[in-house]
DNA sequence: GGTCCGCCAATCCTATAGGATATTTGATCC
DNA sequence: GGATCAAATATCCTATAGGATTGGCGGACC
């Protein structure tokens, strides 16, 4: 008998490392903003905080910083990533507008039924809040990445993904009953395998949305 | 006086870290095959060889985990990523295909003088060796991204071109004249500053380039 | 009053030792 | 001869201790 055993619904508990699991634990706290952006980030701390060795705190933020969440400064320590400026956020918009439509084209002649199904499932529901509504937008983009069929496609805007999220927290962002209605645009051209259709219906959404973040940022 | 002192060539020898210099060093290895693809890696043996602790080797391969050149398996160890197949190369080009034609536009477009000279200084010349032309291409990728204005960009072409270079410095490729010719277009564009022209040329040679890589791998 | 210098605390960086696990090897059995 | 099982090895994972460096603080000096 391994030391992991056979958990109640069904499902190992693959220990995939410490490291891994401080990983997504940090990420998380980054992304709930219960570490703001440019905090300093101790590991002596964190590793008396979670109750674990220095050594899996390191490697977790070694990881972190080659994902540009946090930087490490020599002999002085890590500290989470500055908020974005304004040149940052132009650079990740012309980006998006970039890969996205055409991952929502490709997603629109390839998608599988299945899929097209739980896409519909993070339609508007579950918006309520803002927690909500963040979830369901980082589900809905990862989704339709993902449906392009294109991994190295989705990796990288999940990647970018997050700083979005971070950004749109910061400024405790209204729910934006119009981004809803862009997704829906976007779901009903998939659905119908309407490639140019989802295409400029992901790029109007992108727009959008850019257009909606920039008003928060002057400088 | 700081421990760190000034050198001849009046630079500084920041010392970053242990732990990104191993980085380097097993970075450097695997591109230059000394570590092919697929390939054990141990965590001792490195401290042994590098003469350093096992803590910078941990760091330096959580960040090469993060960054696709190595991956973790739970109480097993590290190991090289194994050659791109079929599909992972599909992806890849069909990623840069999206990005680069874009970023040469931009390039044409928005570029320094001076970027525009160090353009031409990685035109041909050392071009001999394998070695020397693999180096070359990568410069030129990178200056133009970086030329584009866009970091994000930039880093995320750096990122994959790695592993284009993997891909392949394994197949030893013969040193393609053509590839030399492509350059030169989209830099005789870039010159004239015409964007289209720019565009179109990079297009071409990235489809060139994944017509001639393409052969390598049929399974 | 402003500036410079030395001290102190906090933190990171490195090294080593011990526990846990997967892979391999060898012998035994069918 | 092939397959199965068990022990041994190599490796990773964790924890703790000690050395090195940076940044901040207070006092002295101009």
């Amino acid at each position: 008998m391994s030391a992991v055993d056979i958990i109640g619904d069904r499902q190992i508990t693959r220990p995939s490392g410490l490291a891994e699991e401080v990983y997504r634990r940090i990420r998380a706290d980054i992304m709930s903003l219960k570490l703001p952006p440019d905090t300093r980030v101790s590991v002596d701390s964190l590793a008396r905080e979670l109750g674990v060795s220095q050594t899996p705190i390191r490697e977790a933020l070694s990881m972190l910083e080659a994902n540009g969440l946090v930087s490490k400064k020599h002999f002085t320590g890590y500290a989470t990533a500055p908020r974005m400026d304004r040149a940052q956020l132009d650079e990740l918009f012309e980006f998006r507008l970039l890969v996205e439509p055409h991952a929502a084209r490709k997603a629109a002649e390839a998608m599988i039924e299945a899929d097209i199904g739980s896409l519909g499932a993070v339609s508007g529901e579950s918006a309520s809040s803002h927690d909500g509504f963040a979830d369901m937008d980082t589900e809905f983009h990862k989704l339709i990445a993902q449906g392009a069929g294109n991994n190295l496609i989705a990796d990288s805007l999940a990647r970018l993904h997050i700083h979005v999220h971070i950004f749109r927290s910061c400024f405790r962002s209204e729910i934006a009953e119009e981004a809803v209605h862009e997704h829906d645009a976007v779901i009903a051209a998939i659905r119908a395998r309407d490639g140019a259709a989802a295409e400029s219906a992901m790029r109007r959404h992108i727009e959008r949305s850019y257009g909606r973040l920039r008003d928060f940022i002057n400088d």
